[in-house]
DNA sequence: CAGTGGTCTAGACCACGGT
DNA sequence: CCGTGGTCTAGACCACTGG
């Protein structure tokens, strides 16, 4: 006797992925509607639905009501990217965290920042200059714009012993943000921070974060020499 | 009359994430369960799991059976990266495409490639090298390494029009991949191809790619100078 | 052991959009 | 128009896990 458990949406959903890898299903097919499907693998059509709902939002299939379900032809794979606070990166890799706050001032928004933020005139930044280290060498700069008026209490935070990073998660958790990865020469502060020759090639990330639409922080992270980013698809 | 529509998964999971930033349910702390949520929200227990699970999977919330649901103290966010083609990336921004193969060879698997991979030893590898422009300039040098194990008709392609992206794309969908990203200097052919001076910052992603277990390819692909990612979340 | 989320069902109604 | 997916319901059983 072959025990058949029941179906789940598991299975029909692993057992679609393998139809459309061995081709049985070609890119650019027709899929078999859900009522058909759930006949077929002998379960409700909710539970159909549940596999190929999960399968489009990984963008494998696409669905359209009367038009029915399809296999995309040109998959668009998304690489989800775990943002993290430098100091679980640190962490992870099981070397020591150390932080250390470089300068704190605030200042008239400057205009490149309005800009970038879409601010009004006049609006109070503070601007904070941290380094992260991992087992005392340098791992990250970084160099952060906070809106006075997006967050008022910042201004009795002295940022000496936290970063800004792990302060904002707490205080304005759940935002949105746009991120930029690309690579820059280290010059002026960074090639001190980092200590690296003038001109190395550093791996940078900038981000820009809003809360309820309105503009918070724009950060810029500049990573030691060599640093890689990682993840998986 | 305020007509009151039928409540949706949406409205509540709308409501459920404007009450963690209005700090109703502060970080850490429990929500109430399905059903009350159900009785409360006047629907079906279904439904709230439905919203409440699209949170979870967002990373907002964290659901343990009889723990019941918290919001997380440290929101890890995923930034989801679209991995397209080149040419899609250029056409994109409205550029013309062109495509160029540099060199085309087939060589016993070199001993880093088989340690990345996990391949065994004498297995036959085509490595390819490839420039992408947009506009007539320098976008993307692409260097790849096909197992020609995985993908055996990959000998008949001369790839002399079409870029090996593509036709794997093709060939080897929905497969699985690691990625990383990192700021290389620009050195021997890089500075040729993509027109800079020897040193160059350049943005570089790698990415190595599995189907069904077996590997497939490895490719290095650097960017023009200047070049940025970028993406949201 | 008992409470909570995880999942499935059979049925229903609705909304979109191709024919 | 009418077929397809999108969603909701009321109920059920199960699996995990905290007390």
């Amino acid at each position: 006797m072959t025990e058949q458990k029941n179906i789940g949406f598991q299975d029909i959903r692993d057992e679609v992925i393998n139809r459309i890898q061995c081709r049985i299903w070609p890119q650019g097919s027709l899929l078999p509607t859900e009522l058909e499907l759930a006949a077929e693998f002998g379960c409700a059509r909710a539970t159909v639905n549940r596999a190929l709902r999960e399968l489009a939002e990984q963008g494998i299939i696409t669905r359209k009501r009367k038009g029915g379900t399809r296999v995309v032809t040109t998959p668009v794979k998304q690489a989800k990217l775990p943002i993290t606070v430098v100091r679980q990166t640190i962490e992870d890799m099981n070397a020591e965290y150390r932080y250390a706050l470089v300068s704190r001032t605030q200042i008239d928004c400057p205009a490149w920042l309005q800009a970038k933020l879409g601010l009004q005139e006049g609006v109070q930044i503070l601007h904070l200059q941290c380094m992260h280290h991992a087992d005392n060498r340098p791992f990250q700069f970084e160099e952060r714009w906070i809106s006075v008026d997006a967050v008022p209490h910042v201004v009795n935070e002295s940022f000496l012993t936290t970063g800004p990073n792990e302060w904002l998660l707490s205080e304005v958790p759940f935002s949105n943000a746009e991120i930029a990865f690309s690579a820059v020469p280290a010059t002026g502060q960074l090639q001190d921070f980092l200590s690296v020759p003038p001109g190395t090639p550093l791996f940078q990330l900038e981000r820009t974060t809003w809360f309820q639409s309105k503009p918070v922080t724009f950060v810029r992270m500049t990573f030691h020499q060599g640093y890689q980013m990682r993840t998986t698809y």
